[in-house]
DNA sequence: TTGATATTTGCATTCGAATGCAAAAATGCT
DNA sequence: AGCATTTTTGCATTCGAATGCAAATATCAA
């Protein structure tokens, strides 16, 4: 017992009298003993707003640069208990919608001084281990625009890891969503379908426990029936292209009616849709058949689709969404947020007056 | 002094007493409590092929199960000296070949037990913060398929931190690489158009650092001349579907005969280049004009498109990348290594006979 | 049962930066 | 100059898991 006393305590700074050997990375220590300055200025300096004298921060500066100084994030994360990592759940399916939502989030976090942790989710199954692997790197926040069930919502929230949910969200439950209602531009939408003389309609959907598809569903079906469409056909999808050639092709089987318009849930499923309609069944598109649709991603205005789409504003969302995260990083305990755009009709050129 | 000595210096176990307050993440400190165990015994619970026996490993696993405890990555990459951190670099403009990479490369990281922390890159300037950032979070290796000069290479070699390129290299330093080499589809496809009937090409190629587009162009050019083509024009464009677009305008525009066919050194490009032939100039494709191009994304092959494109085995050059990867991080002084990969014509509806 | 091994377990230390606190230095005021 | 006040600085500790080493325990052989 009284030995272990005696032992002398070697100091941290004792410790560090390492020659900074080839390769090894240069720690806040070495700076410090290179600037005759100890390891918590060398902290301070890279610290805004820490009290640091000029000739100081010029020294230990000086001296970083000489040693290709940078702070260890992750030492820093350990003790700050902050990683300034944000989990980012987007689905890996050939929907080119994540793309451009997730560069944009990225770009976003870059300038809030966070960094994305990629992660791609197919169903909820994966959610489980994403989330698992996301509390493991403590990340700071999650921006989910991929699955994830309510029960999930929980475990996060109970471990107090703020969520803001991507054009999603749980009705039943307060969550921080930023999220596009494109409900205005269906009403317009349809409308307009109606003044060109459309009336008999299919729809286009995706997988049932898919809120995005449920949610647009519901406008549609409403709008025309508002507007006296008749909805002869409804056919599910998965939001892929591929889903929207063989949706098409369902709909052309069925005994109902041909319809004049088919209304999809999202931009990719609409392009597929259009190429089965034009080039394996040779119809026009629009004048055999009218195409909308929603998202408004990149491609969708290609000249060869130029789908008359209702678009999100991915870029203020993302905007929205990064800002919101921030905040209820700095303080959890305020209430949450619901933010929702208005969506945007892009005219297109994938419909016309109904066919006689 | 002597009363500094005196005082029982606290040892870690003792602190941590604190009664795991609501919210506060369970370390392996309370799991231990919980089991009645040391710490070092929880924390070899979770490392695969440490020396613990059944019953113990059995009640750390419940007892961890209770706390929800997760080890936490940051504090063991604090003691490793590894983050399990890849940063990946892509670009973020409109060219769907980076989206399709960087997903590929994201699942076969996940399956290594690696997690990708992504960067968008749109020029060697960004690199530059970019490469001081993942320096920051002391990522394991890079894997870059964007941007990047060979004095920011060096740094990361100096650095001693792994770098594998995708699709990209420098000729005169040694690196790892994966790469697909088209050369002898370019010969193919070449050969093919001459049988076709084809005499004068266009080359929509891209910025001229760029070294894909280098490649390429170059394997073109040869092979064009060796079967006796006239190379009737030559547009630089930018890899998106916009400056396809404009290169077609271009070629219309100059004063040379019209070429038969346009070779693009990418398929975004060269989907802007169909477009505009179709649905502006009033040119059929593949009646008037064929067009070849480079990558085989996902959607140049919609009905649309059909794209006669040279394919990059993506999938298998992502699963070769991360391997290659994993490989340097465990045995960095091994020699580089440079896997190429052929290349494969996917035959499409873009090009036909020449017109008379 | 004893002693010799082999296996488990715990102790104490380590990784690198941040920070509360007290000591030291600089500044201001009379 | 002398004292009070403010600003800088350094010390020592902390975050949470991993690990070398020694102690403890289990296993085996005779």
């Amino acid at each position: 017992m009284a030995s272990s006393q005696q032992k002398k305590k070697p100091s941290k700074s004792d410790q560090n009298v390492v020659p900074l050997i080839k390769g090894r990375r240069a720690t806040s220590y070495d700076v410090a003993r290179l600037a005759g300055v100890s390891q918590s200025a060398v902290s301070r300096c890279f610290k805004p707003g820490s009290s640091i004298s000029g000739k100081m921060r010029e020294r230990v500066m000086k001296a970083a640069k000489e040693l290709e100084y940078q702070p260890n994030a992750i030492a820093r994360g350990l003790i700050t208990q902050r990683s300034n990592l944000v989990a980012v759940l987007v689905s890996g399916r050939l929907n080119l919608y994540y793309p451009e939502v997730l560069f944009k989030i990225t770009e976003e976090l870059a300038k809030a001084g966070l960094q994305a942790l990629l992660f791609t989710v197919e169903s909820e199954e994966d959610a489980e281990s994403v989330i698992e692997q996301a509390w493991q790197y403590q990340v700071d926040a999650v921006i989910s625009a991929s699955h994830m069930s309510q029960a999930q919502y929980k475990v996060l929230e109970k471990r107090q890891i703020p969520v803001v949910f991507f054009n999603r969200y749980f009705s039943d439950h307060p969550n921080t969503v930023v999220y596009c209602d494109p409900s205005e531009q269906v009403h317009e939408v349809v409308k307009q379908l109606k003044t060109l003389g459309h009336q008999k309609a299919a729809l286009i959907t995706g997988p049932e426990d898919n809120m995005v598809s449920r949610e647009r569903s519901r406008m549609l079906t409403q709008s025309l029936a508002e507007f006296g469409f008749d909805i002869v056909h409804e056919v599910r999808g998965d939001f892929t292209y591929e889903s929207g050639t063989s949706a098409l092709q369902d709909i052309k089987q069925s005994s109902s009616a041909r319809p004049t318009v088919v209304m999809c849930i999202n931009d990719m499923m609409a392009m597929g849709c259009m190429d089965e309609a034009r080039f394996v069944l040779g119809w026009s598109v629009p004048e055999d058949l009218s195409i909308v649709s929603f998202d408004g991603i990149g491609m969708s205005q290609f000249a060869s689709y130029e789908l008359t789409t209702i678009r999100q504003p991915i870029g203020r969302m993302s905007e929205a969404a990064v800002r919101m995260i921030t905040e209820r990083v700095e303080r959890p305990e305020q209430s949450h947020e619901k933010r929702v755009f208005e969506g945007a009709v892009i005219p297109g050129g994938s419909i016309a007056r109904a066919p006689a």
